[in-house]
RNA sequence: GGUCCCGUGGUGUAGCGGUUUAACAUGCUGCCCUGUCAAGGCAGAGAUCGCGGGUUCGAAUCCCGUCGGGACCGCCA
């Protein structure tokens, strides 16, 4: 090694030690007769300081600049009294520069390294080895090798067995929209990556292996969010003889083990709270609730069903939710959140402001309402003086997503969330199916091989879209962490869901004739999760993007800005694949 | 496919139709400086204002298009 200690590891023991330390100028200040540099490596930072005796050291010290890398030997002694530095983990140490080497110079950085600051998010990625180099993307990625490392021993420790999957697998359409890989020996042909290892999971429970997980990486052909990349990690899981109870219980436990292990936050609630999905959608307009604060939907349709108004009386359904103490809010304001609510198809937000004496004292619609009207909502609402009540009236859809998206856009306006919380919960009882009323069919809500809820079967045949699925969802702070369900093992119910979406028995056969042949030989009840990796160590990062934990993440566009991902390919390359563009030339 | 925001020295911002010779901070270069730690002091270099077109006597500033980044809708079994 061309060090023999990390600068980390050097403490007020080391004194009189003469050791090599090497890494990269983090700072440096320059005294003349005297220089102060900051070697920094992964472990930490360490002062180094110039000793004019000696004399070649010295001089190289006034030569080094950000970012170039050094090897520095020398002996290290306690800082001068007055002098220790408490800010740092090796502030009562320093170590004198006897013999000082330049292996390699740096360019100045096209952003600064050593300090926090804001970085135009492309230049970020263009440099992204130099991002990294920052301090805050080191500890998130630590982190996340944490999580993995933890989640790795733990479920080893119960049995469980890391089996890897194919990449280059086949093509699902029924689901998001697989990137695809030509093949060269198929002509023709296309491999697509997985979007999650599903089959293979379920087909390693044929297979009798009982306990499997896998750290996967998944692919997915769609647009990009915050908490959405093209490729994703999952922690994927999968259990043999299990019911729901088995896998909640499971993962619930790995996920509170893990976040006392590795972080100082804490729940909310414990055990975590478990909700039904028609519960969360009523009560909080969505299937993944932020429970760190209140502003529920309240459902007003009754009140106002009869009045003049027919935005309200005519609407399939009109809730509101109270914003505590935003009464204050100008008219400018409000007409910004309904711009907001407009996003989501409301034809509009009418809103209204509590007074001092506990009633109505301004509103866009209360006017055309009687006062026991009035004073019934307020009510209802348990609206308080200063409040805002805002109120969406439409499909029970349009309702729910305005609303819910309005609730969230309002906390992170004006409330002030303590980041140390996480609200878990498990959503359960979801509908099998949802309606597509495009297609005229139902899709399933989850996926193809969801179970249904055993004593929900009979109604397949006469009520599908009343029948519930055994699916479940782990939620956090608004964010879907995880899903799951209780799979299909029996090759006459899979078959019976492939008819009611409307999955022709040829189509059927040549996607999945394999999972319906497997069930023919022993399949094994069995069912699982998968836990979306980036996502949790983006919350216990207290991070709000994936991208800060993820080493090289692509843009909103899908590229890679450092490699210049996706790029044009050698004429040569595609003729081996007997592959001809046809693009649009103008 | 759509909506919105951003793009000005290396970096982060200000300027938003003429008082601009484009400002400030930081970084960078040089000089001074032996106890600093976001070191300090002095001096200096560094920008055809993302790109293309238009409006105007005059455009960083207004309009249209385009490229890149970001947030969101659609999409994400």
């Amino acid at each position: 090694m061309l060090k023999t200690h990390v600068c980390g590891d050097v403490n007020f023991d080391n004194i009189g030690d003469v050791i090599t330390l090497a890494g990269w100028v983090h700072r440096r200040r320059d005294h003349g007769g005297l220089t102060f540099v900051d070697l920094r490596d992964r472990w930490g930072i360490v002062q180094v300081v110039s000793d004019p005796n000696y004399e070649k050291s010295h001089e190289i010290m006034t030569k080094l600049r950000s970012e170039y890398v050094v090897s520095v030997t020398g002996v290290v002694r306690a800082r001068p009294d007055g002098s220790s530095n408490p800010d740092m983990l090796t502030g009562e140490i320093e170590l004198v520069a006897q013999e000082v080497e330049i292996l390699n110079s740096s360019k100045t950085p096209p952003f600064d390294i050593n300090k926090f600051s804001k970085v135009d998010e492309s230049l970020r990625q263009k440099y992204r080895y130099l991002d990294l180099r920052r301090n805050h993307m080191l500890k998130n990625l630590s982190l996340r090798h944490d999580i993995v490392c933890f989640i790795r021993n733990k479920l080893s420790d119960y049995e469980f067995i890391e089996v890897e999957t194919p990449i280059l697998f086949k093509t699902t359409p029924e689901g998001a929209r697989d990137y695809l890989v030509p093949s060269r020996v198929h002509s023709g042909k296309f491999y697509a990556l997985p979007q999650s290892p599903q089959q293979l999971k379920q087909l390693l429970m044929v297979a009798g292996f009982e306990k499997y997980f896998q750290i996967a990486r998944c692919f997915r052909d769609e647009d990009q969010r915050g908490d959405r990349q093209p490729e994703f990690t999952q922690l994927d899981l999968e259990m043999a003889f299990v019911e729901r109870e088995d896998i909640l219980n499971l993962m619930e436990a790995l996920v509170v083990d893990m976040v006392s292990d590795l972080t100082d936050m804490k729940f909310q609630e414990k055990p975590w709270p478990r909700f039904t999905s028609e519960e969360v959608l009523s009560r909080f307009g969505t299937d993944k609730p932020d429970l760190r604060f209140g502003m529920e939907l309240v459902d007003v349709t009754e009140l106002v069903s009869d009045s003049d108004l027919r935005i309200f009386s005519e609407a399939e359904v009109v809730k509101g939710i109270r914003a505590e103490k935003c009464g204050s809010f100008s008219r400018k304001q409000i007409d910004s959140l309904t711009e907001f609510v407009r996003n989501y198809g409301a034809g509009g937000l009418a809103w209204a402001i509590i007074g001092d004496d506990g009633t109505i004292s301004r509103s866009s619609f209360m006017k055309h309402l009687q006062i026991e009207i009035q004073n019934d909502i307020v009510k209802k609402m348990e609206g308080l003086t200063g409040d805002l009540l805002l109120f969406v009236a439409s499909s029970k859809e349009i309702v729910h997503e305005s609303l819910s998206n309005l609730r969230l856009k309002i906390s992170n306006e004006t409330l002030d969330l303590d980041p140390n919380i996480l609200s878990f919960c498990w959503v359960i009882d979801f509908p099998l199916f949802n309606w597509n009323h495009e297609e005229n069919r139902w899709d399933p809500s989850h996926h193809l091989f969801t179970s249904p809820m055993i004593e929900d079967i009979p109604l397949l045949d006469r009520k599908p879209g009343e029948a519930r699925g055994s699916q479940y969802d782990m939620v956090c702070n608004g964010y879907e962490m995880a899903g799951g369900s209780i799979r299909i093992h029996e090759r006459e119910l899979q078959k019976k869901i492939f008819d009611l979406i409307g999955l022709e028995e040829k189509v059927a056969l040549e996607r999945f004739g394999h999972m319906l042949e497997a069930f023919e030989y022993g399949t094994p009840p069995h069912g699982g999760i998968a836990l979306g990796i980036d996502r949790l160590a983006m919350l216990l990062a207290k991070e709000k993007n994936i991208r800060e934990v993820i080493a090289f993440p692509k843009s909103q566009q899908a590229s890679d800005l450092m490699v210049g991902a996706p790029s044009d390919v050698d004429l040569d390359q595609l003729s081996d694949l007997n592959i001809q563009l046809s693009l649009n030339k103008e």
